[in-house]
DNA sequence: TTGTAATTTATAATGATTCTAAAGTAGTGT
DNA sequence: ACACTACTTTAGAATCATTATAAATTACAA
C-alpha cells in the first residue's frame, strides 16, 4: 500500500481513501493519519507497535487511542498492507514491504534491513515432508559491526 | 547438552552434574530435574516456557517455582545448552539442538521441525553491508497440509 | 561445622496485548 | 438535509507473559 506503488507520491489522501474503501475499511481520520505515517514514504518501514505509538504521539495533533492503533495495524495486516516479521521475543516488527523478501537483522540495534529476493540465491530445500507443502521461505541474516 | 552427546544414554545424573559444575552452575535439584526433562531424550526438543511448566507439573512430584523455571532456561541458554527460536509473536521456542540449523514451521499447528544444515543448499547472500559481518543465517520454511 | 555466595521461592510489578461496552461517526437511503 | 444502522473509536479493565524483589533455603569450600 506504499504510496508510490500507485504512481507518483501524492500530497493528498485520495489514494488512501480509495484503497481503504476498496478493502471494506472506512477511511476514518485515524486510519488516514496512520496511512500517511506508514505508507507516505519511499523506503520500506519496519516498526513495532510501540514505535508507531511514539511516532503518532509526536507527529499527530489529535490523540489516537491505543486500541485503535492495534486495531488499525491488525486490519492493515489482515488486508495485506503490512507483513509481520518476528525477530525475537522482545521485538515483532511490521513491515510496509509486503513482497516476498528476506532480512538482515543487526543484533545489537535490532535494526531490520530489507534483502531483496534477488539478493539471495535461490533457496533449495532438499528434505521434503510428505503431505506438507511449502508456503514461504524466510531468511534472517544476523549481522553485527565488524572489527 | 543432550545426554547422548556424551555417550550412551545414562540413567543417572552424573553427566548433568558434571556439565553444570563445569559451567559454573550448581547442580541443584531443580536444575537436574529440568535437565532430565530437556536433555534426556534422543530427539531435538522444541518447547515454550509454558510447555515446560506444564511438563514439569505433570512429571515432577515437587513443585518448581515459575521464577526458577525462567531462570534455569535463561541460564541454560546463556551457557549455550539451549537456543532460542522466534517464530511469531505468540511463540518463542527454545531448542535443545544448539547446532547451526534451520526449521520447518507448520503454520497451523506451530510445530517446529529441524532441518539439518545439509538439508538446505548453501545460502549465498549477494548483498553485503560495509562495516558489518554476518554472524548467522537462519531459514524458516513455513509449511501447511497439502490438498 | 560454619560462613558465604548462589539459588529458590512467593509475590509484586511491569509491559504488551486484548477485551468490553459505551460514545461517536461514516455511508445509505429517504 | 435527516435519520438509521453498522462500523469505528475510545477509555479503561482484564489478561497474559515475563521480570523484579527480597526473604528463606541450599550448596560447597574452608
Ligand atoms: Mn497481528
Ligand atoms: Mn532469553
Ligand atoms: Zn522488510
Ligand atoms: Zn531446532
Amino acid at each position: 500500500m506504499v504510496c508510490y506503488k500507485f504512481g507518483k507520491k501524492m500530497n493528498n489522501n485520495s489514494i488512501f481513501i480509495e484503497k481503504l474503501r476498496s478493502s471494506g475499511l472506512r477511511p476514518t481520520k485515524q486510519r488516514l493519519e496512520i496511512c500517511r505515517l506508514l505508507f507516505d514514504r519511499k523506503k520500506t518501514f519496519h516498526f513495532t507497535i510501540t514505535d508507531l505509538c511514539k511516532i503518532i504521539k509526536k507527529e499527530i495533533n489529535k490523540k489516537i487511542s491505543l486500541a485503535t492503533i492495534y486495531n488499525t495495524v491488525h486490519s492493515f495486516k489482515k488486508k495485506g498492507y503490512l507483513k509481520e516479521i518476528s525477530v525475537n521475543r522482545e521485538k515483532s516488527y511490521f513491515d510496509t514491504n509486503t513482497s516476498d523478501h528476506h532480512h538482515f537483522l543487526d543484533i545489537k540495534t535490532n535494526e531490520l534491513i530489507d534483502l531483496k529476493k534477488e539478493d539471495v540465491d535461490k533457496i533449495n530445500i532438499k528434505k521434503n515432508l510428505p503431505g506438507k507443502k511449502i508456503t514461504s521461505i524466510e531468511v534472517l541474516v544476523k549481522i553485527e559491526n565488524n572489527n
